[in-house]
DNA sequence: GATAGATAGTGTATAAGTTACACTTAATTT
DNA sequence: AAATTAAGTGTAACTTATACACTATCTATC
C-alpha cells in the first residue's frame, strides 16, 4: 500500500507519444482557468500529464502510476529521458495564478523528471472519452500555449525518442501488434520528419529477422491488400550486434 | 549570490571518467570513518562527489559547481544522464552509520540526478593532491565498496558514455588539446572495450575533417615520433550530417 | 461487369563504405 | 652499429547503400 504523503520537491512529468498511422501525437491534458465572478477566461492551455511521487514510492513508479491512471493501460513503453530543475521553471503570471487557484501559495522548487512513453494511438483513444486529455499531433506543439516549461519538455521528449529509434528498434512500440510495412514506413518518416524509398526501407526490413511476416493479410481496404508484418523482441534480443557505428 | 538553503530532496552526483593514455578512469571520494573510541575501521568505501543543489540554484549550476570545487577546472564537459529515485538508494548499515555521523538523524528520501563529467586525466592529477579523492580505474569498479547506489550510478553513467561515444565526438573531451592518432585509438578501445584494426582505424579518422593534423611532432620518444592531431568542434558542426543509421 | 483509383509489392546496376592484412620508417637505448 | 619501439602507409575483396519504374490486387463507381 503507497502511502500519500508527497515528495515535496520532486515530480514525474510524462510525455506519451502515439501513432495514428499519419503523424506522430502526443497526449496534454487541457488545463483551464475561469473568473468566478465574470466568467472570463484566466487560462486555457495545455500541461503534460505529471504528479509528485509519493515517500515510498521509486520514480518509475509513480511514472507508471499515472500513465495507468491515464490510459487505463499497463506495460507500456516507459522511460526516463532527463530532469528539469531550471529556477525558473514556474515563472509565468498564468502558473502562479494557477497554483494559487490548485491552493498552494507559493511554489515549491520542483524538480521534475521527464518519463517517455509510447503507444499505439488507437488503443487509448477510447478510454480518454470524457476527460481533459486529448491527441495533439506533435507537428502543432510549438504553436500551442503551453504550462510551466513543458513545452521544453516535449521537445526535449522528441529529440531523445528521435535518437533512440536511430539506434533501438523501440518504434514499434508506437504499432499495433500487426503492421503493415507502408505503415512502419510512415511511422519512421512521421518520427524522423524524413521521406524514405520504398524499395530500399522494404529492402532494409527485410535484413531485419525479427520483422516477421504473417499470414494474415489486410482486409476490406480498396487497394492491393498488406501483409501484415510482427515485431519479436525475441529475435531481435538474440540477433542483435553491437555495431560500433560512428567510429570503426 | 547563492543562498545555501538546500532542497531538502534533490542532489547532484558526478560521474567525472578521464583517461590516462592506457585505461579509463573514475574521480571518487575515499570515504572512511573510525569508531571514535576504538579506533576500529567502521566505514572505508567510495563515494561519487556529490551535494545537495541549493534554492537558487539550476540543476546543472549544482553539478559545475561541484566539479569546479573538486578540480578547480571550468569548463569541462558536463552533462545529465540520469536521475536515480530508488526508494532504497540509502540502505545498507554502513550508509545508514554515515548518515549518523554526519547529523542526519534519519534519511530523507533523495532523489538525484546523475551527471557525467569528462576530463583530460593529466589536468587534475595535481590538483588532487592532499584530497581524499582519488582517480580509479574504470575496470575495478566492479571489485570495489562504493557507498549508496553510486556503483550502480557509475555502471549507468558508462554506458551512457558508451553510447553517446559511438555517435558524437565527445572522446576528444578525454584528450588533451593535442593528442596523436594512436593515443586516439586507444582512448576508443579503452572506452569501448574493443580493439581495432589501425589502419582501418585510420582511414576512418582521416574522413572525419574535424580531426585535424598539426605540424607538431612528439619530441624525446624512443621511436618514431609521432604526429599531433586537434579536434576542432567548429569544423564537426559545420560539416556533420544527420546520419540515420539504424533505419535507412 | 468493366473501368478507375488506390496502395502493395518487386530487381538491378552503380557507388560508397567496410574489412582483412604486412612491411618500412624514425626515433631512443644498449 | 644493432636492437627496440611505436608510427605510418595501400590494396583487393566484400558488403552495404543508393537511385530508379513498373505490375499486381483489391474496392468503388458507373
Amino acid at each position: 500500500m503507497i502511502s500519500h504523503k508527497i515528495v515535496p520537491n520532486v515530480s514525474v512529468d510524462c510525455v506519451i507519444f502515439g501513432f495514428d498511422f499519419e503523424k506522430l501525437n502526443v497526449l496534454l491534458v487541457d488545463r483551464e482557468l475561469k473568473d468566478e465572478k465574470t466568467g472570463k477566461v484566466l487560462i486555457n492551455d495545455h500541461t503534460l500529464t505529471g504528479y509528485h511521487i509519493y515517500e515510498d514510492e521509486d520514480l518509475d513508479a509513480a511514472a507508471y502510476r499515472i500513465l495507468k491512471e491515464l490510459t487505463g493501460l499497463d506495460n507500456l513503453f516507459l522511460e526516463q529521458f532527463a530532469a528539469f530543475g531550471q529556477i525558473d521553471r514556474v515563472s509565468s503570471e498564468k502558473d502562479q495564478l494557477w497554483l494559487k487557484h490548485i491552493n498552494k501559495e507559493f511554489a515549491d522548487r520542483i524538480i521534475t523528471v521527464g518519463y517517455l512513453a509510447l503507444i499505439d494511438n488507437t488503443r487509448v483513444t477510447l478510454k480518454l472519452s470524457g476527460k481533459n486529455v486529448q491527441w495533439y499531433p506533435v507537428n502543432e506543439v510549438k504553436d500551442m500555449e503551453m504550462a510551466f516549461d513543458h513545452k521544453h519538455i516535449v521537445y526535449k521528449a522528441l529529440e531523445a525518442l528521435q535518437k533512440k529509434v536511430k539506434v533501438e528498434p523501440i518504434a514499434f512500440e508506437l504499432l499495433p501488434d500487426y503492421f503493415t510495412l507502408s505503415q512502419l514506413q510512415k511511422l519512421y518518416e512521421a518520427l524522423l520528419g524524413a521521406s524514405f524509398d520504398k524499395r530500399n526501407f522494404r529492402k532494409k526490413i527485410s535484413q531485419m529477422h525479427y520483422v516477421i511476416p504473417l499470414k494474415k493479410k489486410q482486409k476490406g481496404v480498396p487497394h492491393k491488400p498488406a501483409q501484415y508484418y510482427l515485431f519479436s523482441r525475441e529475435v531481435y534480443e538474440k540477433t542483435k550486434k553491437n555495431r560500433i557505428s560512428f567510429i570503426v
